[in-house]
DNA sequence: CGCTGCGACCAAAGCGCTTTGGATTTTATG
DNA sequence: CATAAAATCCAAAGCGCTTTGGTCGCAGCG
């Protein structure tokens, strides 16, 4: 069943069909209500390759999914793609997803933007001075990038991030306050701009008492379970430990909270730890043994409201350039309290 | 950069350009080249929505990723996908994800077929009797299902598949020739076919030596880490607890150790543990404080082979009713020991 | 009454590609 | 050397939709 059946079916031109199903003014009303019965009729669905022909409109987002073979598929990304792929289903918007491994990316931009198969691009995993942003503004598609190419100064182009820098900041804060001095971090890759930030944001606070980070104290990797775990002990065995943590995640809390509590160690007692919460839905702070304080930001709704723009800049073809971030909630649990006393410490070494 | 152009500026016609490009055999090897040169040299592509329009294929298949607002996003769901995408960028293929909350994913699937915006299909997460089977049959487009609605019994439809039952099976037989008999079970949701199938496998090989499963022993739900530690602490809290555990995935795993631990025992001597692994790079048994012994399968591989049999539907127009069933690997690591003897446990439990 | 304006509809021209059905040239063959 | 058979190439017809540039009839206006 196509267009061309169907109007014969009505009695009515191409052209009219198609108009009163995409709701232009220039038909009445009577007549548009047979047709749009006549479409439940049938089960008539327009093809989408003609209508991407005809209008020059891909009605299709694409989405860079990072990847390669042996590489970690990031928890992150189903996350955010989840949040994506709502906004542009309720919109009827395809949503096309492009594996490439990182190297490659930059070919994969040209090419998706040479075939014309998406009309919108998203970019994510910003990294220090990302050459794929210059790439992205010279392709003629609308993008939206998750994240931003520096931590700080301005942006020339339309980005979605979070507060990464103020988060950690009012976390050590936090910790400040409770006392704690000796403050670890276990931190996403270096080269990742959320990451810098959120070293940034510790190390603020960390100078308005004079205080510096302690490099043994800083582990910047992947953001695994594993590595958190690693990091953790390599921070409890350094000469002088710290009584606090921040984790760049979740996976790298839960490796961390492992950590501790092998050595005997018990969190928010004997080690403050706060997390990063991206809100995962099978991975809640407030479910662990001791529920975890956490900055938390919901990944995927910035995947929807970065949907909701793409999808803007599609149809409205005026240009996106608006840099939105948002403030990163803090949520007081169990696993924060008051920095143990050098007594204490020294008790639990006896006890360790 | 389109069709028409590149072909005037080489002085050929529209015809002999696209057939030099699509590897047709009536084009002079030497004009072949030319025109791939000039192809280098412009950066023309061809526009898919007419590529798509004219030949009636799509050039992509279609995901349905189970979602919802409140739902979880499966971890599986991303390595598959990652699986599949990347046979599916080697071939030039797109790939078209579309959300779709469990309850409307018929009405997607229908909607998907009728706008050709894909020219194939795949399903997952298979349901005992699941109708969904019958709708795609009745479809026309080639599809493959990732799983069976039923663990035995054969099947009209192609497929892929693990033997969940063999693994689980062995896996039981592995713990009752170390000695233990009371084997628990953390399961995924009982509506799906795969934890139907191990556990099925489990009670097999509890049968052959006249044991049952305790249904206090046996806990299937979403496997997420909180449910992993709730349902562990269960087991442990019950008038007979199990000497010996099977999980259905790494992350259901990590909340059971997590609640052995809590308890004071020790995996692989008070406690042996099997963990399903669907091989994910973030979460790997060897690196657990003590490591799992695992039935293994990647779901990526899963990912890609399904990838290459749904471009082969495709593009070949053969019939695929291939029912491939992937053997599963049990890998021992340290986390299987000897069951304790009464004695250990009556000690254990003066301990404790 | 002649003219304009408007509401409702339509025929036909693309969008950029593939493919059918020749046309033309070159090569093999008796 | 003539002719059949390949080897190359081409013009033009779609694929199913949107959109331009109308037509047709009727109400409103001076």
């Amino acid at each position: 069943m196509n267009l061309k059946e169907l109007a014969k079916h009505l009695s009515l031109s191409q052209t009219t069909v198609s108009r009163a199903l995409n709701g232009y003014p220039e038909v009445n009303e009577r007549t548009r209500q047979r047709v749009l019965q006549a479409v439940q009729a049938t089960g008539y669905r327009p093809n989408r390759a003609a209508q991407r022909l005809a209008t020059g409109k891909a009605g299709s987002i694409g989405v860079i999914m990072p990847s390669s073979p042996g590489r970690d598929t990031d928890l992150h990304f189903s996350e955010f793609l989840s949040g994506l792929g709502e906004v542009c289903v309720s919109e009827d918007i395809l949503l096309v997803v492009h594996p490439s491994r990182p190297e490659d990316e930059e070919a994969t931009f040209r090419k998706l933007a040479a075939s014309g198969s998406v009309d919108a691009i998203f970019l994510a995993y910003t990294r220090r001075n990302d050459t794929r942003i210059d790439l992205l503004k010279s392709l003629k598609l609308p993008f939206v990038v998750h994240g931003r190419a520096a931590s700080d100064g301005p942006h020339d182009y339309p980005l979605l991030d979070i507060d990464n820098h103020g988060a950690f900041r009012d976390a050590a804060d936090l910790l400040l306050q409770l006392g704690h001095r000796r403050i670890a971090l276990l931190n996403g890759p270096d080269y990742l701009t959320f990451a810098i930030a959120r070293r940034a944001g510790l190390e603020e606070a960390l100078k308005t008492r004079d205080l510096n980070l302690n490099p043994a104290h800083c582990q910047e990797f992947a953001m695994t379970e594993e590595n958190g775990y690693r990091g953790m002990v390599r921070c409890l065995e350094t000469e002088e430990p710290p009584t606090a943590v921040l984790c760049s995640s979740m996976l790298l809390a839960l490796g961390a909270v492992r950590a501790i509590n092998q050595r005997g160690l018990k969190v928010g007692r004997d080690i403050s730890l706060i997390a990063h919460d991206d809100v995962f839905p099978y991975l809640k702070p407030e479910n662990f043994t001791t529920p975890l304080t956490t900055t938390r930001s919901s990944i995927r709704a910035a995947g929807a409201r970065i949907g909701e723009r793409l999808i803007d800049a599609v149809a409205g073809s005026k240009l996106d350039q608006q840099q939105e971030v948002w403030p990163v909630e803090l949520i007081m649990r169990a696993s924060t309290g008051p920095a143990p006393t050098e007594l204490d410490i020294s008790r639990q070494q006896r006890a360790g």
